[in-house]
DNA sequence: CTCACAATTGCGCAAATGAGGTATTTTTTA
DNA sequence: TAAAAAATACCTCATTTGCGCAATTGTGAG
C-alpha cells in the first residue's frame, strides 16, 4: 500500500482510552497515517524531528505543561506542522490563547471520528477546521461590543491616535486645527474616565471602540 | 404549510441574475424564506423595520455605500440580526473590515447552494459559517510574527508603548532608568525603520511583533 | 585568546508634544 | 424654540520625546 501520501498525524492526549482510540481510527482510515501518540507534551518534543508530523491533534489539559505551551514550544521546531487543538474547554481564554499559541484549528471533543478525519485533511489543506460555537467566539472577538459613549469625530480621533498620530498629523488628516484635535481628545479622555493618552488608546483597545 | 419557523433571509446583491437566482434558490428551500431583496444598501436600509430578517447575506461591492459599512448600519437597527457577508474579495482587509462591522459568516460567492443554506441555518443557530481559506485568514491573524529583529528587552519595551505607557512608567516597569528606556526606543526605531513613537506602534501592530 | 559586534544600561539637551483651561459656532435633540 | 451635544479654535507650561555620546557585558567568529 503507499503511504507516501497519508497525512502525517502526531496526537498527544493524556487519557489512555481516547489517546488509543484516537490512533487506532486515524491509523486504520485510508489516508491518515498516526505517526506517534504521547500521554504529555514533554514526551513529544523530544522525538519529534524523526517522525515529522504534519498535522498535530493537541489536548489543553495535560501533566506538566498544558496543550497552550506545548503548541508554543512545538511550533518552534516544525514550524510547517499544523495544530489542532482537541479538548473539552469550551471559554474565549483557551481559544484565544490556543490561536495566539499556533494552534489552526480548534475541536471540542464531542466532534464525531468523521468530522475528526475531515478537519485533519482540511486544515493540511489550508483551512481551519473550528467548532461552529468557538468559530462564533472568534468572530464576536472582532464585532465591537458596548455602545460607544463618543461621537463619530471622536472615534475617527481615538483611531489616529490609537496608530500612534501626533496631534498635528491628524490635524491635517482630517483639515482641521491642531486645537480642534486638542478638544476632541479632552472629550475623549472626559467620555472614557482616563487622563492620558495611553489609557485612552488601552481602553479603545480592550472596549472594542474603534 | 406553517412558515412560521422558516428563517427569514434578506438578501442584498447588485447582480440582477444572481440575486434572483438566490431568492430563488432560498425561496424555494424549506426551512427558508427569502423576505426580501434588494441591489444595494441604500434600498435595503429603508423597509428593514418592517420585514425584519433574520439572517442577511450581503455582497461587498455594491453601488454606493458598500456592504461593510451597509452592515454597520443595518446592524443599528437590527442588532439581532446575522450578516453573512458573500463576496468574491478574498483578502485579509475586506474580511477583517467585514468582521469588525458586525458579520459572523464570510463566504466567496464560489459556495455551493446547498453550502449556503447550510451556512444560513448554522449562523441562525449561533455558528459561523467561514469559508476554509477566509477561516485560516482569521486564525493566521493572532498568530506570532515572523522573525523578529528585535532583541527581547527591546520588544518588551515596544510591547509597553503599544500599551501607550510612558518612557517613565516603563521604566519602573523594568526597574531601569528612563534613559535606558529611550536607549531601547532608539534601537527599535532604527531597527523598524521608523523614527516616531507613532510609526513604531504602527509597525509593531502590522507585522504583529507583540 | 582576542577582537568585533550586539545587547543593555546610562546621561544631557533642545525641541516637540501633551494636558488643562476657556470660548464660539453649528447641529441635533428635547 | 430652547437646551444639549458636537465641532471648531486659541494659549500656556510642564512633560515627554528624539538624538548624540559613552560604558559594560556577553557571545561568537577568526
Amino acid at each position: 500500500m503507499d503511504k507516501a501520501k497519508d497525512i502525517k498525524v502526531m496526537i498527544v492526549e493524556d487519557d489512555d482510552e481516547i489517546r488509543d482510540l484516537m490512533h487506532m481510527i486515524i491509523g486504520k482510515s485510508p489516508g491518515y497515517n498516526c505517526v506517534a501518540a504521547f500521554r504529555d507534551c514533554e514526551s513529544a518534543l523530544k522525538p519529534v524531528t524523526e517522525e515529522l508530523p504534519e498535522v498535530v491533534l493537541m489536548d489543553i489539559e495535560l501533566p506538566g505543561m498544558n496543550g497552550i505551551e506545548g503548541i508554543r514550544k512545538l511550533k518552534e521546531k516544525v514550524p510547517e506542522t499544523d495544530f489542532i487543538m482537541l479538548t473539552i474547554r469550551d471559554d474565549d481564554e483557551s481559544v484565544f490563547e490556543s490561536l495566539k499559541a499556533g494552534a489552526t484549528g480548534y475541536l471540542l471533543k464531542d466532534t464525531p471520528p468523521a468530522r475528526l478525519l475531515e478537519a485533519i485533511r482540511e486544515v493540511h489543506e489550508g483551512g481551519s477546521p473550528i467548532t461552529p460555537s468557538v468559530a462564533r467566539r472568534v468572530t464576536n472577538s472582532f464585532h465591537p461590543h458596548s455602545a460607544s459613549p463618543l461621537s463619530e469625530r471622536e472615534t475617527e480621533v481615538l483611531a489616529r491616535l490609537c496608530e500612534g498620530e501626533a496631534y498635528n498629523t491628524i490635524a491635517e488628516r482630517f483639515f482641521i486645527s491642531g486645537h480642534t484635535v486638542r478638544a476632541h481628545i479632552k472629550n475623549i479622555y472626559r467620555k472614557l474616565q482616563v487622563n492620558s493618552r495611553g489609557e485612552a488608546v488601552k481602553t479603545a483597545i480592550k472596549d472594542k471602540l474603534i
